[in-house]
Parts: structure tokens; C-alpha cells; sequence
DNA sequence: TTGTACATCTCGGGT
DNA sequence: ACCCGAGGTGTACAA
């Protein structure tokens, strides 16, 4: 990993384009070929460049120009460096992957391993389901035999949510007859309430679970 | 800024919870409390905590602990150093903002301003209006008088820009009679255009226009 | 490669 | 503070 600490220009062209005039920023080149440009504020790179890009460094008339170049899409990102303060290499050693609980797939999981959790009587019986108009988190039926659609999401659900659960009732009530839709999150926004009352569609309070330790991500090695 | 290459331990809790074994990592600190964990490959930081958020460093029994606090929603991040590399502190001084065109909002503002892009006799005439369940980009009428509702795309159209866009025309179809929908954007996934005619939606292709410099970030200073 | 949907999404704008 | 939607979203996964 190359770091760089330089004030700089930078221009990017692909699948949008933009310019950012001279400041200070951390630059870092990593193995794989991503290429994040940091300001002093934000989580977010002002400007990057995906894994799987290409470096070069070439010297324009006076001044050293890193330009980094991604094909499909084809995107073109180059930083001038106006005046260079600290460069650094970092040969990191890393093996390890993170381990992450309380996703969504992880409230699949315990509504697979207790359907309770949504009714008495559900049957889970497809997950990630493949209907014609998109993917099903899972489909199941209830105690009455009824197709029930589960959408779920791991934090509190939108308008965008009950847009997409609508969107699988209404595609398989044209093969199906009567079926139900629930929208499983941890709480609904005002619209999304609105929405799903208006669309006849169901909310269940679920909580995703948070496991003691290993999510799927690494998983305690014990050899 | 405060960069650190240090083989750590990271653990986070909050929205979700998460843990990472011992490897090398380039950590970054920012002024607004931006805290970024890298590991040797991707864009994105395996761990971080975002702006707002309170550092602190403590010694625990023998290791130094790196710790991170966001109030709201309640998030803790902590980095075990088990072998610092590298300290740097960069004082960054940046004065400008990302310039970028190509936007959803340039394409917004081309339509305004050149209607006919759409269909001869298309009249814009509201942006970002808020209907009852979402907010729609752009409603306008047509030639004939009925109402139109666009809904644009900077990039491919999907099957959720699909359900947006019909989301908005049955909101308004309640009190207006016919409703038009035109998803306008570069191109469409099979699936959204599946969707989009089984639904008696429109498709205009229209791709996002890039300024000859200077977005909406920073204007080109004349003073 | 394309399509589809999640994400500790982040971020900005509006109310 | 909540709601809503864009994003050069990135990322994984399946067809």
C-alpha cells in the first residue's frame, strides 16, 4: 500500500466527470489497484478509483502527475501533485476477513430456523426466491395455505421497501391467486406505514439477531 | 489528520457488530471524527466510524486501545494496536469543493430547459414534488393535457426505478384520472423493461449531460 | 458479463 | 430529528 500526503489537483472523467482545484489530501494506492483521494472531512473518498484500476506516474513538463485508469467502464482519474509532503509504503500483511452479525441474512437464517417468529403456522419454503419481476427474500405460505411473500430489512423500512414487496405480490397474484405480503424490519417509517396500509400489505416487528461472535464472514478456525 | 499503519484488532458495535482479527491496516483519523480502517484491498474501509464521532486512546493492561464513540445511533468502534508502524499527522489545508457534472440533477435541468428532449409538446412543471408517497423528479404535462410523471436515471435503469416511477403514477392516478410514466435514462436492464411494459410504463432514452467544466460544486471564482 | 439487491451504506436536502 | 432519494455508489452472488 502506497500512502501519500501531497497538496493536489484532480480531474476524473468516466461514467460521470469532475474537477477538484489545489488542497492537501491523503492518497492511498492499494495492491489491487483502488485509488481513494481523502479530504480533511467525510467518511467518503472525494474522488477514487475501483479495484482492478491501473497506476502510472508520469513527469508532465514540471510537475508529477498520477493517473490511474479503469477499462469497462472506462474511467480516467489523474492527480497532479503540486508539492509532495510524505510518501510511504506498507507492505500489510492480512489474512483475516471480518466477521459481521446482524445482517439481513442473518434474519433470514432465524426465521428459517423459527418461522414462529412471523406467525403461528408460517412455512418458510423458498429463500432468495427468483420470480419473474425480481428476488424474493422468502416465500412461504401460511396457516390457511395462503402464498406469503416475506420482504426483509435489517434496519427500519421505507417507501422503497414497500415498493418492492408490492412489486412480488402483484407478480405472483398473476399465477397465484391470493397472496400475502409481510414486510419484516426492526420499525416502519411514516410512509412506508402509509403505503402498506394503503396496499392491504403487512408489517412484523423482527429485530435482527446479533450472534456472540463470527458472523458468516471468517468462521473460528480450529485447525 | 492522524494516519496510522499498525497491525490491530478491530471490534465494532452499533447498527451491527462486527470482529476482525489481527493483520495490517492503515488507520485514519480525520478533524470531523471520520474514522477509516483499511485492509490491503477494496474501496470501501472494513471498519470505520463516520464523521462526528469521538476518538480517544487509552492503555488497556499492556496493549494500546484506539477507541472511537458515535452518540446517536450509539456505535463503538475499538482498534487493539498491537504493533504500531507508522505515526503521521498531516495538518491538510483544503479550501475547495468536488466539482461534478453528469448528475441526475444536470439532466434534470436539460429537460427544463429543452423539454422537447422528452416528446414535442412534453411542459414541465414541477421538480422534486412531493405527492403523497415519494417524490417524484419531474411532473409535467403532455401535449393532450394529461398528466406525465418522469422519473430519471443518471445510469442504467433497474427494476427499482421501475417501481419507483409506478409508485408515483398509481399515487397520483387516485386523484387525477390517466397518468403517464416515462423513465428517461441511458439504457434499461432487461428486467425494468419486462416490467416497465407490463405496466404500461414509457422509456425515453436520454443520457446525463457533462458540463464543459465546473458542476454545481464550485463555481468558477470571477472575483 | 449482466442482473439484482444489500449496506454499520454515506450524503444532502427538505420539513 | 425524521423522511426521502441519489450515488462515478461499492460489493457479493447468481444466472
Amino acid at each position: 500500500m502506497l500512502t501519500i500526503f501531497a497538496r493536489c489537483k484532480v480531474h476524473y472523467d468516466g461514467r460521470a466527470k469532475s474537477e477538484l482545484g489545489p488542497g492537501d489530501r491523503v492518497i492511498i494506492i492499494k495492491p489491487d489497484g483502488a485509488f481513494l483521494i481523502h479530504q480533511n472531512r467525510k467518511r467518503e473518498p472525494v474522488n477514487w478509483q475501483p479495484p482492478g484500476s491501473f497506476v502510472t506516474l508520469e513527469e508532465r513538463g514540471d510537475i508529477l502527475v498520477l493517473r490511474s485508469v479503469r477499462r469497462k467502464p472506462k474511467e480516467v482519474l489523474e492527480v497532479e501533485l503540486e508539492d509532495v509532503y510524505l510518501v510511504s509504503v506498507f507492505k500489510a500483511e492480512d489474512y483475516e476477513e471480518l466477521a459481521l452479525t446482524g445482517s439481513e441474512a442473518e434474519m433470514a437464517e432465524m426465521i428459517f430456523n423459527n418461522p414462529g417468529l412471523i406467525e403461528p403456522g408460517f412455512r418458510p419454503l423458498f429463500r432468495e426466491k427468483d420470480i419473474g419481476h425480481g428476488i424474493v427474500d422468502i416465500l412461504g405460505r401460511d396457516e390457511s395455505g395462503n402464498l406469503v411473500v416475506l420482504e426483509l430489512k435489517r434496519r427500519k423500512a421505507d417507501l422503497h421497501a414497500v415498493s418492492q414487496l408490492k412489486r412480488y405480490v402483484e407478480a405472483l397474484k398473476k399465477e397465484y391467486g391470493r397472496v400475502r405480503g409481510i414486510l419484516v424490519a426492526p420499525s416502519l417509517t411514516s410512509g412506508a406505514k402509509k403505503l402498506l396500509e394503503k396496499e392491504g400489505l403487512e408489517f412484523k416487528k423482527v429485530e435482527p439477531p446479533k450472534r456472540e461472535s463470527s458472523g458468516r464472514g471468517r468462521q473460528t478456525t480450529l485447525l
